[in-house]
RNA sequence: GCGAGAGUGGCGGAAUUGGCAGACGCACCAGACUUAGGAUCUGGCGGGUAAAACCGUGGGGGUUCGAGUCCCCCCUUUCGCACCA
């Protein structure tokens, strides 16, 4: 027998041997795992259900930092539990290496962008395998190499010949810092996405532009299927694309402005109340405006003031708290409805680029209006009344500005009588019949700017030719590849157009002698498509094999930062039903499911270099192990909320994977089960803390699926694997393992067990543990244990015993105990005796295996 | 202003359907083992009390035998949108 009569605790005093040394396990199992390339690996299966588990892939900067890891750790964990319940899983990494930064760093280092992306890809690679991420490295994506970037212009084309890719010229977002177009979604609150100090210009350029318009409808509608995405993120959407259902009414200008018989149309959401507009409102860059301060420098300084006042307003980032100032042009236009001329005003409080820039402005029914007129002393007129109030009542002493769709027209012509609702049908069709306006959905969502004045980015495959204009590179002669060695600078517009090499081109058509087009495309644009590479990742045909994508798609569970709410998962969706409606793809959504963890913070702050709250992946990995850091970015917090990074508490972590180290190394199962001959002695009745550790164990087993499968809320499991191991370290059950109490059976299926949990959280230590546990199978794909609810179930509850509500005893009872057993014993309670003294018992509420509560009066 | 979250010990956080509030971890305190301890193991740990009683989930009401959880009002805070006509 190895065991002599101390408990295990005194036997050895071995410190080296003893501790955990997380350096040594991983780099062990480190080196096995990238001996095997093929140990991620998954190809379509035919029977094995799928699961495609993908995280967002990351830009190349350089460093991961611990938000990429806790977005890797809880990806990573999915897709280990997702293969140990047999799920054929793809789970692929790639890098998003476009963009700005590289060419940044080039003028700041004087390296060419190339080879700082490959580099810092490089360097994250090793980064990722070193924390044990399990990917699929034989489907790396690469944005910014031509076998992918090919496929951008493969499918611009697309877009081309479709007609939903065009050049326009038009005042587009421009970033003075970046020294390129932004687009509408990369403005935030009128500054840059990426310099939040910058306020984005107004540039009249010629752009290309993605009609993702086309879709608006279907991308508004489709968000209800999305029942596997966050609230939040769908509703963030919803307001971007901002559909909205009015009217087109046109107001003639009456030759007074422009060539006889222009108008001014307006958008409105209530014509039901245009018999109220009291005057016309215009947005300072409305182009009868431009037209009008042409000839008048008064108005001209007028109406600079008021875009003065909007970029102010911008700029301090409280667009909505802009004073409302306007100024009357002299002009006035007719209301078709009632031939009514009303002054037409220039108001800093509209904006250009929702609706037409032109609004009626009814200021009886509509606060801003209201608020408007009041200031410049502009005529009220009630038009609507509420539906249940006394007619003569109401006018007489109005409470304006009345604003609700639940009301009756009055002094609207024959229209009156009727209510908001079909007056607004009625009328819209009015306008219609009369060729002066139409009912029509306005969308705040604009189509996709993708032209980008930069260089490290996807050339546009077009050409200019002075003979046939226009020309798409042809198929055959793609990719258009983005040459190196092109001096980067940020100045000047678009660095390709100073190399001739690039720039000078035969044309696709004549043959004659052309011009590239010298933007590139906006690195949203690699990022719309790239999980469908991930499924032919080596294809050189064509961008993927439509079957392959049939096979995975869609992504059955997509993990990253809620940042991408607008940008990446909107574009994407866009690019997914193009790829549906040119029948590349069957899918009409990439992601089944999203999830969006939440921020690594610490000291009550996001961190940022400038804050210096930085910590580094490589510091906690080299100080704690992968394992730990991992683990720790699962246990600080649920997954979708904030997480406080607290250094104390990794060295809990590592602390708590000492200590299962240990029960491995001071019970090692596999000599004692070698040494034990003889008939085991399992069917002997388990003693009591055989029992309880067994119940723990399938608990446990219970709780950690359960999290797996539902919520996700990982920081519960790996409490619940604590008290396991508590319970396996607790006196009780150490004692009764040296006295031969704890069959060798059972620590043997603890010890298996404890190691398949961790695995997909810990997969370095679960590896050893398995190891030391005497197995020999691949982890990675070992059955996930399976609880007995039997074994789960206790013998024995304890009952709280309430009195009047307030705990006052606890009983225990059998598991199954009958109501008036659990009554009894709940009355002969000593301390609820004492607390029934001299009352009355009114009534007594048993809730079985939950609790008792006697009331008393 | 609109929309979506959040508010629980000294700290991070538990409490899945209304049923013992504070699991698990950190910090702290004590003990054991030690030449040593920033290792390990064990115990304690919301406030309050000598011990009880009692008080405790942002505040105020309510429903209920029973509320962190449900309903109403309010406060604070994070995020998103914001004159969208």
């Amino acid at each position: 027998m190895p065991q002599e009569d101390k408990p295990a605790r005194d036997r050895v005093q071995e410190p080296r041997e003893e501790r955990y040394d997380a350096q040594r396990i991983e780099q062990k199992w480190g080196e096995r795992w990238l001996s095997d390339p093929s140990l991620y690996a998954a190809e379509a299966h035919p029977t094995k259900p799928k699961y495609y588990v993908l995280e967002m892939l990351p830009y190349p900067s350089g460093a991961l930092h611990m938000g990429h890891v806790r977005n890797y750790a809880i990806g990573d964990a999915l897709a280990r539990y997702m293969w140990m319940n047999g799920y054929n899983v793809l789970h692929p990494m790639g890098w998003d290496s476009f963009g700005l930064p590289a060419e940044n760093a080039a003028i700041k280092n004087n390296t060419p962008p190339k080879q700082w992306t490959l580099s810092n890809i490089a360097a994250m690679k090793a980064q990722m395998k070193r924390l044990g991420f399990a990917y699929d490295w034989s489907r790396e994506v690469t944005t910014c190499l031509p076998d992918y970037y090919r496929w951008n212009q493969w499918f611009f084309l697309k877009f081309y010949e479709a007609g939903l890719a065009y050049r326009k010229s038009s005042r587009v977002n421009w970033c003075p810092q970046c020294a390129t177009v932004l687009a509408n979604e990369q403005v935030v609150g009128g500054m840059c996405w990426r310099h939040e100090d910058q306020l984005v210009e107004q540039r009249e350029l010629e752009q290309w532009f993605l009609r993702i318009t086309k879709y608006a409808d279907e991308l508004l509608r489709d968000l209800q299927k999305l029942d596997g995405w966050p609230e939040k993120v769908r509703v963030m959407q919803q307001n971007w694309i901002g559909r909205s259902q009015g009217t087109l009414v046109d107001f003639d200008l009456g030759g007074t402005v422009g060539p006889a018989g222009s108008t001014i149309t307006i958008f409105t959401t209530r014509v039901d109340t245009i018999f109220g507009a009291t005057s016309l409102q215009l947005a300072p860059q409305h182009p009868i405006v431009c037209d009008l301060i042409e000839r008048n420098a008064e108005l001209r300084a007028q109406v600079e003031e008021l875009i003065a006042e909007q970029r102010r307003a911008k700029e301090a980032g409280d667009i909505g708290a802009i004073e409302k100032h306007g100024v009357f042009t002299g002009r006035y236009a007719k209301n078709p409805f009632n031939g009514e001329a009303v002054p037409v005003w220039v108001a800093n409080y509209i904006l250009m680029d929702y609706g037409t820039g032109a609004i009626m402005s009814v200021p009886a029914h509509d606060e801003r209006d209201f608020e408007f007129a009041k200031k410049y002393g502009l005529e009220l007129r009630v038009v609507i009344l509420p539906q249940s109030s006394d007619p003569e009542e109401t006018m007489a002493e109005p409470q304006l500005p009345f604003t609700t769709e639940d009301g009756i027209l009055v002094n609207s012509g024959e229209f009156s009588g009727l209510n908001c609702e079909d007056a607004i049908t009625q009328m819209s069709a009015r306008a219609a019949e009369k060729g002066f306006g139409k009912a029509t959905v306005a969308f705040r969502l604009k189509d996709w700017g993708i032209s980008r004045q930069r260089y490290w980015g996807t050339p546009i495959p077009m050409v200019y030719c002075d003979k046939d204009g226009l020309v798409p590179v042809a198929e055959k002669d793609l990719p258009v590849i983005l040459p190196d060695n092109v001096p980067v600078t940020l100045a000047g517009g678009s660095p390709l157009a100073s190399v001739p090499s690039f720039l000078n081109t035969t044309c696709p058509k004549c043959g004659g002698p052309a011009k590239r087009e010298t933007d590139t495309m906006d690195t949203f644009v690699d990022s719309s498509w790239y999980f469908y590479r991930y499924t032919d990742a080596q294809n050189d045909k064509a961008p993927f094999d439509s079957a392959k994508v049939a096979y995975w798609f869609p992504i059955d569970q997509y993990i990253g930062g809620v940042e991408h709410a607008i940008l990446h998962l909107i574009y994407s969706r866009f690019w997914t039903k193009f790829m549906r409606d040119i029948g590349l793809v069957t899918n009409d959504e990439p992601a089944a499911r999203l999830f969006t963890q939440g921020m690594v913070i610490k000291d009550g702050a996001k961190m940022s270099k400038s804050l210096g709250n930085v910590v580094s992946p490589d510091e906690m990995v080299a100080r704690y192990g992968a394992d730990a850091t991992r683990m720790y970015s699962l246990f600080a917090a649920p997954p979708d909320r904030d997480l406080d990074w607290q250094e104390s508490g990794i060295e809990g972590i590592q602390r708590f994977l000492g200590r299962v180290y240990r029960f491995y190394l001071r019970n090692p199962v596999p000599t004692i089960e070698a040494a034990a001959t003889g008939p085991a002695s399992e069917t002997k009745p388990l003693s009591a803390p055989a029992r309880a550790l067994q119940r723990k164990l399938h608990q446990t087993i219970k709780r950690v699926s359960t999290d797996f499968q539902g919520r996700w809320h990982f920081n519960t499991c790996i409490s619940a694997i604590m008290e396991l191991v508590n319970e396996v370290y607790s006196s009780s059950a150490e004692e009764a393992r040296s006295a031969g109490e704890i069959p060798v059976s059972l620590i043997s299926e603890v010890q298996r067990d404890i190691a398949l949990l961790l695995a997909p959280m810990a997969p370095y230590l679960a590896h050893e543990l398995w190891e030391m546990a005497g197995q020999t199978s691949n982890l990675l794909k070992a059955p996930w244990p399976k609880y007995d609810p039997a074994l789960a179930a206790e013998d024995e509850i304890e009952i709280p015993v309430q009195v009047n509500g307030k705990l006052r005893g606890l009983v225990i009872v059998g598991a199954g105990a009958s109501e008036d057993d659990i009554k009894q014993a709940a009355r002969a309670d000593e301390k609820v005796r004492a607390a029934l003294a001299g009352k009355q018992v009114v009534k007594v509420i048993v809730v079985p295996k939950k609790l008792v509560n006697i009331v008393v009066k």
